[in-house]
DNA sequence: TGACAGTAGGTGTTATAACATCTATCATCG
DNA sequence: CGATGATAGATGTTATAACACCTACTGTCA
């Protein structure tokens, strides 16, 4: 099945290049994964970006991490990550603390409330991630990740 | 160099399992590309889901499109087209008419203004593209849409 | 030691995304 | 016909994204 993407968004024309079709294909399925993620996040009432906050904080462990530390590690850019944190701090998930020898630096932490609703997403994220990943099989998430890598490699050529 | 990502994101352990890793590396390949994408159109005043919208109309020809149609055409979900065309017809670049005899529908069309700025962006869009995908040669591209094309049928599954 | 550049973070504002709800038109069928 | 459900689109509202600008603290060096 040749270019299954022109059938998903209605096409009948071509891409006139293979470059164009990987793009929109890489597009349309980061959108639709961000969509579904969003969705089984949703009933727990935060988002992927929230998530991911999550993640990176519990694994910074009890030092936590200062805010342009947490806005490095974000899979996708934010260019607000204090309001984020904001949010976070209400929803009771994260604490911030200016308990640095250097007064600049507010140290973000996971809170207790934050690490038991990440232990309950982790079956769920699982689950998701063999969903939508499960059946490609060791070799063909091992090419995927490989060829990805080469895309990204191109922000430095 | 296996997991370049996690040397990306500043993390020092692996991914718990190998699906997990594609994801991240996906959704951040994702974001890059489309972080650079808007980048790129900035200096001609439109975003990329308002490139995809223009691509869409002067694929649909004269005849145009009604809303719905432009909508499930497009590459990345958007909830509210309405005011998407709105922003566009107010930049000159979409016209709307409600002339179809369904006096419900409402054709959206390319300006000849539109029609201009998309050729203008031909250029630079063939080489943002080449730019990133160039060097994964044909046979790299072609797994690389296989393995989307395979990812996204797991919706179906 | 005090001016100054650099860094960390916050604030103000506008545009857009996201969601729910509403109106207008059409097709169906009693 | 006239009620009813379905479809196309618009509108109202809130939250968040995006961008520019501002404040506080630190280190350096004349």
């Amino acid at each position: 099945m040749p270019q299954q993407i022109l059938a998903e968004l209605k096409q009948t024309r071509p891409f006139s290049t293979l470059e164009e079709a990987a793009g929109v294909g890489l597009a349309r399925t980061a959108a639709i994964l961000e969509h579904s993620f969003s969705e089984a996040l949703r009933p727990h009432g935060i988002t992927p970006t929230q998530y991911n906050v999550l993640r990176i904080l519990r694994g910074a462990g009890p030092a936590g991490l200062c805010r342009n530390e947490v806005r490095d590690r974000l899979v996708a850019r934010v260019p607000d990550t204090t309001r984020l944190l904001d949010r976070m701090e209400d929803l009771g998930v994260v604490s911030r603390d200016r308990d640095n020898p250097d007064r600049r630096y507010v140290t973000a932490r996971i809170t207790p409330a934050g690490a038991k609703l990440l232990a309950e997403l982790d079956g769920p994220v699982l689950a998701f991630n063999r969903r939508w990943f499960g059946h490609l099989g060791e070799a063909g998430l091992a090419k995927l990740m490989e060829l990805l890598d080469e895309v990204r490699r191109a922000r430095e050529g």
